[in-house]
RNA sequence: GGCGACGUGGCGGAGUGGCUACGCAGCGGUCUGCAAAACCGUGUACACCAGUUCGAUUCUGGUCGUCGCCUCCA
């Protein structure tokens, strides 16, 4: 009974799953900058999805794409005067720190297109063997005039497409719409040998060629951001569909909404990116997933520091609640709720607010049941990829947090070990009276990052605002 | 210009033809050595104008506004 919007038919529909298989794609990052928070949305929000599918037992193959070769790594790899190799690496790493932080699932699969080079031409060679696309003199081409069902996916009209201001009228190419599939090399520019010459794959070609190579000519879910659409999985589409016509190629299409900043899209484009990893090092993988679970994937979603704040807060609310708990599938309504949230097209804030409402109910529960709404929420969380691990504040060194408790004739060995002696201490001077020295230790221990809460179960947490 | 999405209380964000969503913030209180936390209480919001209806935030039509895409984008 999951029900999901499919970007294709622009409708809910009912998705029949065959467990035993179940494919997915999603498009990766281009490895040109520094992943930011659209980067994290996109992995955040279908890691839930790939999760609650593992939870109905499917199974799963999930393969992301990592583009290494395009027109932006060669120029800014130019421009930071080293080889286009040597950016992407790079800059996939930082993709990778980012999406561990965020404890999404690792890919079965994690294809690079330029490690599917051959796989690639050969896909190239396949359209072309079927008359639709054409060599001309800057590159091969894709002959959008061959392809019947040409922007279907988008919804849009070829005119309108062609009247965008954006597009590349090269005078070879037999019509402006058509797209590259390989790129021939320009002066100094990397380029792979091929029957046509010397070039580097289009955009597009690498995700049907992967897709087709890895996973086979047919796959459940196709999923990426919703500016994807057009032209990027509109082209991917038309390869397809060209090479395997007889194929349905993607079952569902499945997009997420754009970040907005102050209501517009944030967007290299727009100059106006958040970096990932700031706000990670901030703020912890938890509350960061947790400000994504607030939204529901497909709507645009306002991005600021207050409402990362508000998430810390709301989240530390559901993991103060569960923290003494072990996380056991105990309560059945509630495993029914978060069941029919996540089938209504991935309803997570819904989910939130039926989780709370039930919180409140339970305080007035007697303890069992008490104790099995805990476990369950805690279960229904770690579903969701929620670690519940104390964030680390980055902001201070081990060096400044040795030497605070040093002072105190703490030996650190982890935060948790010292400030439990240090709490220890604290408590001494508390039952003697000394509330001058326990209220300075309080205060001090803010130096290092850490706020003391008596009355808190847990004592205290990183305070990192 | 074309296509699409959307307009809910201070903010975020569900949902429904008539019944408190929920969270944050705010306000009042309990508790507490203090601070915090926790707990209790507290908010009649659904862009505008018509229409359908016993009744519309929810359906229909229109108006206004916001945002996205239109070959750089997650």
């Amino acid at each position: 009974m999951l029900n999901l919007y499919n970007s294709y038919t622009n409708s809910l529909r009912e998705v029949e799953l065959s467990k035993d298989e179940v494919k997915i794609y999603l498009c990766g990052p281009t490895v040109q900058s520094s992943p930011h928070i659209g980067h994290g949305r996109s992995s955040v929000v279908f890691d839930f999805f790939i999760r609650y599918l593992k939870y109905l037992d499917c199974n799963v193959q999930f393969v992301r794409n990592i583009t290494d070769i395009d027109d932006k790594i060669i120029i800014k790899s130019a421009q930071q005067n080293i080889e286009f190799q040597e950016l992407a690496k790079k800059v996939a790493a930082e993709f990778k720190d980012a999406y561990d932080s965020l404890n999404c699932l690792t890919p079965d699969i994690e294809p690079k297109a330029t490690e599917y080079i051959d796989e690639i031409l050969n896909y190239i060679k396949k359209i072309l063997d079927k008359d639709m696309g054409y060599v001309s003199e800057s590159g091969v081409y894709f002959d959008t005039a061959a392809f019947s069902d040409y922007l279907k996916l988008s919804g849009r009209k070829l005119d309108e497409v062609i009247s965008g201001t954006r597009v590349d009228i090269l005078d070879d190419k037999k019509a402006p719409e058509d797209f590259a599939l390989w790129k021939f090399a320009k002066e100094g520019e990397p380029y792979w040998e091929s029957v046509w010459g010397k070039g580097r794959p289009g955009w597009h070609i690498e995700c049907s060629a992967m897709i087709n190579a890895i996973l086979g000519k047919d796959i459940d879910f196709h999923c990426g951001g919703n500016d994807l659409i057009f032209p990027h999985h509109e082209n991917e589409l038309a390869q397809s569909k060209a090479a395997y016509p007889d194929n349905e190629f993607v079952k569902h299409w499945l997009h997420n909404g754009m970040i907005n900043l102050s209501g517009k899209k944030m967007s290299k484009s727009e100059g106006n990116i958040k970096i990932l990893k700031d706000y990670i090092d901030q703020y912890g993988g938890d509350v960061l997933r947790f400000y994504f679970l607030r939204a529901q994937y497909r709507s645009p979603q306002e991005f600021s520091e207050e409402l990362l704040i508000e998430s810390k807060t709301t989240y530390k609310k559901i993991s103060d609640f569960v923290i003494d708990s072990k996380p056991q599938p105990k309560n059945d309504e509630l495993l029914s709720l978060f069941e029919e949230c996540m089938n209504d097209d991935l309803n997570t804030p819904k989910l939130i607010g039926e989780i709370f409402t039930q919180m409140n109910n339970a305080t007035n529960l007697e303890n069992g049941m008490l104790d099995d709404i805990k476990a369950t929420v805690k279960y229904i969380f770690e579903i969701l990829g929620f670690t519940f691990k104390k964030n680390v504040t980055k902001k201070v060194s081990i060096e400044d947090t040795e030497k605070f408790f040093n002072q105190y004739e703490i030996i650190f060995d982890s935060v948790e070990q010292a400030m439990s002696e240090f709490l220890k201490i604290r408590e001494k001077h508390r039952v003697e009276k000394n509330y001058q020295i326990a209220d300075e230790m309080r205060t001090n221990v803010l130096e290092i990052g850490i706020k003391i809460e008596d009355g808190n179960k847990d004592g205290w947490s990183w305070n990192n605002n």
